[in-house]
DNA sequence: TCTGGGGTCCTGAGCCGG
DNA sequence: TCTGCCGGCTCAGGACCC
């Protein structure tokens, strides 16, 4: 392991819920929280200023509006984040060639590997340059950590949030590291959390006592061999750049739970369509076509087939994902359903035999006017859908974003990123002077990356100035 | 309180072929 | 030819992460 503290961790704080505040002034130092609007729905994000009433992100839609009901409460728009996120990683590409992504808003960096850090000092420099930078170029902060290894800068990053630095100096870790609880680790989550805490075992201090036979006994091999070394801030895992997809799925979870048949017949069909169309999306192929099934009872079961070659014909996947359907039993009711495709490859074989299964008529496969029948009691009726959060331009007002609808009205604010709060207006929801629009951009002109201040005030205000301070 | 969606990795059982 | 062993593959489930 590396003696210099030259892996670098970066976290954006609340990063969904903050990219809303700074599109939507009116939103700035409220709380915020993102996620789905469904009666099932989770959060995905809160805001700081919503996390003082408990909420937090993995919490049921429901609870969060029982905690804070007078949160904002939007769902996310992904191509929005992606955005600024493609900005934040052109940010750190220019560090070091080695960027490790782990979600649209965190990302390891090997410094060293970049030459742009080589000891505590450099690495620091940094670190506060790269924050000042994300805050110039999007608008928004992120918090850094800074270590030997991957495991502590990611520590270091979440002891830094929001809005701050943490370096964590070498020789040091060990100690930081004991009284720390086993969740702190990797790896470690509610169910190892627990069955730790039933043999006594609470901080990491206390898994490395433990020793690494007696945790290879508990949680088995690799598991305990990896946990033991964690608590001894061994973590030799190098930065990644390039980690090949190994899976493609998409799943839903429905409003109320499915029981009729066909409908869940049709469900599958059209999860295998959408698959397929992001396997293809990717340029990809694969031999394993998985099915999952949430029932009522929230047991969720999974069946797969391996194919004789890897696809991405949708009629080989669909038939694939219909033949497991019917080796699952439904009755009860489901509330998710998912298709998923593994075993991917660059290229495709065509599944003859499938192929001529489907000809001889052997798969019955669901009549198309099943299929569209079917279809049409799902259609909700020409209503134009205006979600929560998204962007709009009127005629007549300009642009502006949904701040609710329903029984036929959408009540619309309008504001942009660099305005002030605005001004609030109803309207019918076929209105022909509404229509969607795409995101403003954060920061209106791209200043050249350097400590130019951000351009309008954050909800946090903090360090002022260029937004390059650090805490200790 | 009632639990999303997209992934990764690990384990253990069963099967198969050398 | 039979048996035992071993490794590899497939399948299902579980835990974890963001």
């Amino acid at each position: 392991m590396r003696n210099t503290p030259t892996i670098l961790h970066l976290d954006m704080d609340a990063f969904y819920a903050s990219a809303e505040q700074a599109a939507k002034p009116s939103l700035r130092g409220k709380a915020v929280i993102v996620g789905g609007l469904g009666p099932r729905g989770v959060v995905a994000t809160a805001s700081y200023e919503a996390r003082v009433f408990g909420v937090h992100s993995a919490m049921p839609m429901a609870q969060a509006r029982r905690l804070a009901p007078n949160a904002a409460y939007l769902v996310p728009r992904f191509g929005f984040y992606r955005e600024i996120s493609e900005q934040v990683m052109r940010l750190l590409r220019e560090l070091s060639p080695l960027v490790e992504p782990l979600s649209l808003d965190e990302a390891f960096v090997d410094l060293e590997a970049g030459g742009t850090a080589w000891d505590e000092e450099s690495a620091r420099l940094t670190g506060t340059k790269l924050r000042g930078d994300i805050r110039a170029v999007t608008g928004l902060t992120g918090s850094v950590g800074l270590a030997v290894s991957k495991m502590l800068a990611k520590i270091a990053s979440e002891q830094a949030k929001p809005d701050g630095l943490v370096l964590i100096e070498p020789g040091t870790e060990r100690a930081m590291l004991g009284p720390l609880p086993v969740r702190t680790l990797p790896g470690v989550g509610p169910a190892t959390g627990d069955h730790l805490r039933r043999v006594g075992i609470t901080t990491v201090e206390e898994v490395a006592e433990a020793g690494e036979d007696e945790l290879v006994r508990l949680l088995g091999k690799a598991h305990g061999s990896a946990l033991y070394g964690m608590a001894l801030a061994l973590d030799e895992r190098p930065v990644v750049a390039e980690r090949d997809t190994k899976s493609v799925s998409v799943e839903d979870t429905y409003d109320v739970d499915i029981h009729d048949r066909v409908r869940v017949r049709m469900e599958v069909q059209r999860l295998a369509d959408r698959c397929v169309r992001r396997l293809r999306d990717a340029g990809r192929s694969g031999r394993t076509v998985v099915l999952k099934v949430r029932r009522y009872d929230f047991s969720t079961l999974t069946r797969s087939d391996t194919l004789r070659g890897p696809t991405d014909d949708p009629a080989v996947v669909r038939e694939a994902a219909a033949r497991l359907l019917e080796t699952v039993d439904t009755t009860g009711g489901v509330r998710l359903l998912g298709v998923g495709v593994t075993g991917l490859a660059d290229f495709t074989q065509e599944d003859l035999f499938a192929q001529a299964q489907a000809a001889a008529g052997e798969l019955e496969p669901l009549a198309e006017e099943e299929v569209e029948e079917s279809a049409e009691k799902q259609e909700t009726p020409t209503v134009r859908r205006w979600s929560a959060g998204h962007d709009v331009r009127h005629a007549e007002f300009g642009h502006g974003w949904v701040q609710g609808s329903g029984l036929g009205r959408v009540t619309v604010r309008f504001e942009t990123p660099d305005s002030d709060p605005g001004r609030v207006r109803t309207f019918r929801t076929d209105d022909p002077e509404l229509e969607p629009a795409e995101p403003l951009p954060l920061v209106r002109r791209r200043p050249q990356v350097s400590s130019e201040p951000a351009r309008w005030p954050q909800s946090r205000s903090g360090g002022g100035g260029g937004g390059a301070t650090s805490s200790p």
